[in-house]
DNA sequence: CATATTTCAGTATCACTGAGATCA
DNA sequence: CTGATCTCAGTGGTACTGAAATAT
């Protein structure tokens, strides 16, 4: 006989994928009614933390393919939240930077990331809230960066 | 070298979605090797768990559309692992038993499953895992409150 | 007839592929 | 010419939509 039946929930990584999902939707549903998507976001960031780059290396950095980048930053392009212009040095590449406006986009989008974040954590409390993140800051840092990919 | 953002990564759910992207990839890929998808060893643990059921309640517990859960269970129907038949009490429902080669099937995926999660786990210690397990369980438990009769 | 369940065909969206264009 | 970057059209898989078929 079969004893007591696997369930689903015993296993960690199926809890860290279904929040995680949970987390995703909601952040998503929350930009869409701005009209922006994850990717826009996840980019923004990544222009505000590391500076004007080449499209090639944004689009390694946020494992996304360069055939998408080119899309997104056509979207933003056209919102007047990124300016993109050959580089001087090496005429191949296209150097983004972050416009005015997209430092501003980008701090409301921030903090409606924050909004749906204090409701998905509410469960917790603060100390707990600070234990998750540690924890799962190293298994973020664990897995190979630039090898998989998937949304912000 | 390409760093993810400060930005991005001191946000607790972009954690959650990235890890757990993560986790869902790599026991996407091991299942795949023996032709099966996610939503396979989903259905079997649901079947298990909570016992013979209709196709839609099914559905509803695993949070599927009617429509794919169909497919799905052709899929493992053709396959030997579960069994449908018409509800004698009420003609419209199917419903839903694992077989013993199901039972089987779900037995072995579930090792497959441990050992990723003992994978993309490495870098916590054995109380860590617990302890992140309960934080998460949490969240899950309170993701949705429709479907807290069911084991997955 | 009104409702519930299952099934099928079609739509939408996302990640990815590959070919061509530009430039060093 | 070789190699790198960017662009664009198209593919495949998954999730969803809507409606017909079957039964109560």
């Amino acid at each position: 006989m079969t004893s007591t039946p696997p369930t689903l929930t015993s296993l960690t990584t199926y809890l860290l994928a279904k929040t995680g999902r949970n987390a995703r939707a909601r952040l998503a549903e929350r930009l869409a009614a701005r009209e922006f998507r994850l990717w826009h976001l996840s980019t923004l960031a990544a222009l505000a933390g590391s500076g004007p780059q080449s499209q090639r290396e944004l689009a390694q950095r946020l494992a996304v393919h360069p055939s998408d980048m080119a899309k997104l930053l056509d979207e933003l392009g056209g919102r007047g939240l990124v300016a993109r212009e050959r580089d001087p040095a090496d005429r191949r590449r296209v150097l983004v930077t972050l416009t005015e406006d997209g430092h501003a986009a980008l701090a409301e989008l921030m903090t409606e990331a924050a909004a749906v974040q204090d409701t998905v954590l509410s469960p917790l409390t603060a100390p707990e809230r600070t234990l998750l993140h540690g924890l799962l800051l190293r298994l973020y840092n664990a897995d190979d960066p630039g090898k998989r990919n998937g949304q912000p």
